[in-house]
RNA sequence: GGCGCGGUAGCUCAGUUGGUAAGAGCGUCGGAUUCAUAACCCGGAGGUCGGCGGUUCAAAUCCGCCCCGCGCUACCA
């Protein structure tokens, strides 16, 4: 076994709340094992801060008219605070923007540029000479080449979701100052991950024990081929590129980022007072380096940060990184955009932490995507929280505080059954540890409740409440098991309910103890221990009605603000370019190798043409043969999947992105105007 | 279209180096009980393990094809 491991969860980034599905991914699966760990007494150090580079916060900034700074201190802070909250127990939460981190990362690719490992190229770029600086792609907006729609974004057009390069767009304009932009050379680094692809390839095949769904993931990548990868972009908004003569270029966010988990350990380490000892976690052969995260992020953990370490020589590379699958709400797949997610700041103003940590963590996303909804969270609580573990301990401290004046009684004479039950307890230690170990944290959290499922057998089965009258001495080594087993659960559902945790043992006067610790002898005969609270309230109906309520209502609203803006205002002699004209679709059919196009032949009345359309997803063929609908029919032709489109048909789009074709009954050939 | 992952009881999910594992929790039905938050405990019902073929003495588990869901990727004139 490693001497010490140190755990990451990824960085979240700092443009917006956190919700139940980044904890479910990253965070939550995470802090159970490192409170496992911690428990074990092993040296485990948990790393994460936020991620405030990248042109979403500028974007987001320049939105709400404040700076950049601002953004990501809000939400630094409301992430922070919500983690504090949940019990998500960092050693040290960081930031990107902190000074440590502008060195660390700058020293990072300063240490690549001597070994030159990068690929400097230089290439035409939009710069704004009125603002004096180059244009992020998404701060250049213009006529997107694929489908005309006029407000497209330099590096995707949101109308038709084509990618784009900011030199693809027509007539492109400076979101910044308005200012028609001109090219200018400038210069980037890359990172050559094609010269890493047959390391990556070994390396990644000699790792132990990865989960299914995140080799295939990587081995997805490997297959495709890596490509270079630039790794400086030009933008005032992150951490400058360490170069004489670079001004206004930063690192891109892809590449500081990760370097973050370094920064943030410096920190820590700096706060420790030993300046140095980061050097352990991330120098020392013997630390297992773990990152947790979501299925989003696992090429950067597995596959270019890797490469970044390899190349750099000084750092540990990463033992395993179990990515989980992704959290569904309600059965559908949450969206911000669409409102259709639970934010943790929310919950937290509803519900106990812990609730919703045992609730997610027995459903982690572990090897598929899983489902979260308010009724499985109140059945949850209600019949395993409530019925299952907290009725177990209450009904022992119950039952000891009223015939054993609250002090634990003698264990005489034990039966089979007494001591099978209670070398259940170091056997149930042994299996969950392993389950920790292996990542199987489902199923550790599984086999926790378990173990007061068996208690609650066992009090059921030795029907104490009839020894009480009968045999007293009897009666008591009865409770002296269940209150072994109590604070045997005190101990292991520390890792998913701390804070509840934390409670039982104060109440059981057992003071903070360790994981090798659990055992039938944490209590010792004569021990007193405080009255009991209920741990977990059940949670009623129409509490969870509401939640419902308001999830729905807010999804609700939301449609009518995703219906797009008005484009600026066109001349008539604009439109008038643009020759409309009836046409019949007379034959249809799908392009080969093509999710999304149908090939048409239409008849415009002066001749025939072939049009390609972007609907095969929702249209087939023959729903559309015959139908008489509206072209562009002096549209530049263009080639796509190898076929010349001559024109356009008309469709109209939902905010759904369903497709309505615009038909007419006016005769093939007519002029729309 | 390519690549990856997944499709197991009404619901949420375990389980694949092929063979007494077809499982858990919830829900449901029946029983028992009262220490305990009408909780606990016992028992029953409930599944062609997406579909069709194949390999094998034996397949949820391996192979092929197909259908459906999710992700990445290429084309939405």
């Amino acid at each position: 076994m490693a001497k010490r491991t140190l755990v990451t969860a990824a960085l979240p980034y700092a443009n917006g709340p956190l919700h139940l599905g980044h904890l479910a991914g990253a965070y939550l699966p995470a802090d159970l094992y490192v409170r496992y760990k911690r428990l074990k007494g092993e040296d485990v150090l948990f790393i994460c801060g936020s991620d405030e580079h990248g042109v979403p916060i500028t974007l987001a900034a320049d939105k709400e008219g404040i700076t950049p700074a601002d953004v990501v201190e809000k939400f630094h802070n409301i992430n922070k605070k919500a983690f504090a909250e949940l019990g998500i127990s960092f050693d040290y939460f960081g930031r990107t923007s902190s000074e440590a981190h502008h060195k660390t990362s700058q020293d990072f690719f300063k240490t690549l540029h001597e070994k030159n490992v990068f690929v400097e190229k230089s290439q035409d770029q939009l710069y704004d000479p009125k603002a004096d600086m180059f244009l992020p792609d998404r701060y250049v907006r213009g006529t997107c080449p694929s489908c005309g729609y006029e407000e497209a974004y330099g590096d995707q057009c949101e109308k038709c979701g084509t990618s784009l390069s900011p030199t693809d767009l027509k007539n492109p304009t400076s979101v910044i100052t308005g200012e028609k932009p001109e090219f200018r050379q400038t210069n980037h680094w890359f990172l050559p991950l094609n010269d890493f692809q047959q390391w990556l390839e070994e390396w990644i095949d000699s790792r132990k024990n990865w989960k299914g769904n995140v080799l295939g993931q990587c081995k997805s990548w490997l297959n495709e081929g890596l490509n270079e990868r630039a790794v400086t972009r030009d933008l005032n908004w992150g951490v400058p590129v360490p170069l004489p003569g670079t001004e206004g270029k930063v690192l891109y966010v892809w590449f500081d980022a990760p370097i973050g988990y370094i920064s943030a350990t410096k920190e820590w380490a700096e706060q420790q007072g030993n300046p140095d000892r980061w050097k352990t976690y991330w120098q020392d052969e013997e630390t297992e380096l773990i990152h947790f995260i979501g299925k989003d992020n696992i090429v950067f953990h597995c596959i270019m940060f890797p490469a970044m370490l390899k190349a750099h020589g000084d750092f540990v590379l990463p033992e395993n990184v179990p990515a989980n699958e992704f959290l569904n709400l309600e059965g559908r797949k949450l969206s911000t955009s669409r409102g259709w997610a639970v934010w943790l700041h929310e919950y937290l103003e509803d519900f106990e932490p812990d609730l919703l940590r045992y609730v997610l963590a027995i459903n982690l996303p572990e090897t598929r995507d899983s489902d979260f909804s308010w009724s499985d969270f109140q059945s949850r609580v209600n019949s395993e929280l409530a019925d299952i573990l907290g009725n177990f301990i209450f009904r022992t401290q119950s039952f000891l505080n009223r015939y054993f004046d609250g002090t634990i009684p003698e264990l005489v004479n034990p039966t089979e059954r007494d001591t099978e039950v209670l070398n259940a307890i170091a056997e149930y230690r042994d299996e969950i540890g392993k389950l920790y170990d292996g990542f199987s944290l489902k199923e550790a959290v599984l086999q926790s409740m378990n173990l007061a499922r068996l208690g609650n057998k066992y009090f059921t089965e030795m029907e104490p409440w009839h020894l009480r009258k009968s045999d007293m001495e009897r009666c008591g080594t009865v409770l002296h098991v269940c209150a072994q087993l109590t604070a045997a659960l005190a101990t292991v559902f520390s890792p998913i309910l701390p804070s509840k945790m934390a409670v039982l043992r104060k109440e059981l006067n057992l003071p903070d103890t360790d994981w090798n610790n659990i055992s039938s002898t944490l209590l010792e005969a004569g021990h007193k221990i405080q009255k009991g609270t209920i741990l977990f309230n059940k949670i009623e109906d129409e509490t969870i009605e509401a939640q419902v309520r308001r999830l729905k209502e807010r999804a609700g609203e939301q449609p009518a603000s995703d219906i797009p803006e008005l484009k600026e205002t066109a001349t008539f002699e604009d439109f008038m370019k643009i020759d409309l004209r009836s046409a019949e679709v007379l034959t249809a059919e799908p392009v080969p190798k093509s999710d999304k196009l149908l090939k048409l032949e239409v008849d415009i009345g002066l001749e025939k043409r072939t049009v390609l359309a972007g609907v095969a997803q929702q249209y087939k063929p023959e729903e559309l043969i015959g139908k008489k609908v509206c072209v562009v029919a002096n549209l530049k032709p263009r080639k796509m999947m190898g076929v010349k489109s001559q024109g356009m048909v008309l469709m109209a789009e939902d905010t759904d992105e369903n497709l309505y074709p615009i038909t007419t009954e006016a005769p093939v050939g007519s002029i729309i105007k």
